[in-house]
DNA sequence: AACTTAATTTAGATTTGTCTAAATTATTTT
DNA sequence: AAAATAATTTAGACAAATCTAAATTAAGTT
């Protein structure tokens, strides 16, 4: 009923990967968590004995529905960590992430619990991210990415589909956040650029990869 | 700079015991840590490669001023988390304890140092043990036992010098906690048990034991 | 289908923190 | 002061999590 940090990061991963593709490979975990495949071979052996894991060796992975159920446990702990962060003491949009990866592994489930509820039971984390309630729920409103908004319509900024501090930095340089209401103007085909305003007038112009990590949840 | 949950946990326990005893022992530590003496002296001479103990094979050990440094920020945190849990997530004063020894160990000093402004830079924690700063200064507040206070004489019970489960739980039954006006009123040789008065009215007994690890400060 | 390349796994080593059992040193008793 | 006892340390082993290098399997190419 308890894990290492070691196999809580694991499962958490593998949680994340899992949503794009289906399955999920030695090969990309490794890269993700910045260890090696053979390292995680090692790991998947173990994850299987526990019952949290799908894995035949050369077939790649997925979890099972008590590995899932411990991902959700953990995202939960993340983002509350996280809203507490920059709700109460007031880290910046951009911060919060390293350090709620420190705090998540506290797995007191009181702790967690009174901690919700002393938020008054946030929805979403500072990144527009939902919570999983204490019953591992999760809410799904489905977002699209930037890319895919029709031109000359007014959007709102819900979530970054990456939490690198890369990412989050040149957001903040651009003043774009959860909230920021968006307008595609102009698509560039050459390089899939796209010129966007940003509040009511400024102008900017961001790269495809930046554009393909922006969420938009279509209202407003 | 950074310590493992283990290190921590060995120089947080030195740290307390040798404030009695000016030099602490192999058998004390492995008795207080739930560990063997082997294990122990494994440890010491990890620490003292880290300049953080003084240590000769069998003479004892003691922190170093730099160990002692490690130990008030480990406490630091440990007391501030103590406090936020029962300050703000309504945690009773017998489950802080508990529950801190997880958080004390996420040692990024920005949080602790904005959830210390957070919670109004408070001076000592919910068993009223004093709060390092963040420059790792620490109040003394000279206390007393409660075997030596005089007859008659109203006094404050400031702090107990045992945060077991078993002595909380016992307080707790008797209605006594920090702040809790006490008297006491008789003190029988036979073994040492006294009789108080706490609050306005209450008269009741207490075992040596306890009333040794009841602390008062004088005033009122 | 055979060959090449890429992905994955195995084998064996390393580090951290622990353990037991035996050896050593210190302390206490007679 | 010698003997007995207690405390401490050493030696050697083990589990967890990692690594490198080699072996194996799968996938892609000619």
């Amino acid at each position: 009923m308890n894990y290492s940090v070691s196999e809580e990061n694991y499962i958490k991963t593998i949680f994340h990967l899992q949503k794009k593709e289906g399955t999920v490979t030695t090969n990309e975990l490794a890269g993700e968590l910045k260890t090696r495949p053979a390292s995680v071979t090692d790991m998947m052996k173990k994850l299987k004995a526990k019952k949290l894991l799908h894995y035949q060796p050369y077939q790649g992975f997925r979890l099972t529905t008590d590995g899932s159920k411990v991902a959700l446990g953990i995202i939960r702990r993340h983002r509350l960590w996280e809203y507490f962060l920059a709700e109460k003491l007031k880290f910046t949009w951009d911060e919060v992430h390293e350090v709620a990866e420190e705090l998540e592994h506290v797995s007191n489930k009181k702790l967690i619990d009174k901690l919700d509820a002393y938020l008054g039971f946030p929805k979403k984390d500072p990144h527009g991210d939902p919570i999983p309630d204490a019953h591992g729920k999760i809410e799904n409103g489905k977002k699209i990415r930037l890319p895919e908004v029709p031109l000359n319509i007014s959007c709102l900024v819900s979530g970054v589909s990456n939490q690198s501090g890369e990412i989050l930095e040149l957001l903040k340089h651009k003043k774009i956040s959860i909230g920021t209401v968006v307008e595609v103007r102009k698509r560039f085909e050459f390089d899939q650029s796209l010129e966007i305003r940003t509040g009511k007038q400024t102008i900017i112009n961001i790269s495809r990869e930046l554009a393909e990590n922006i969420l938009i949840s279509y209202e407003a």
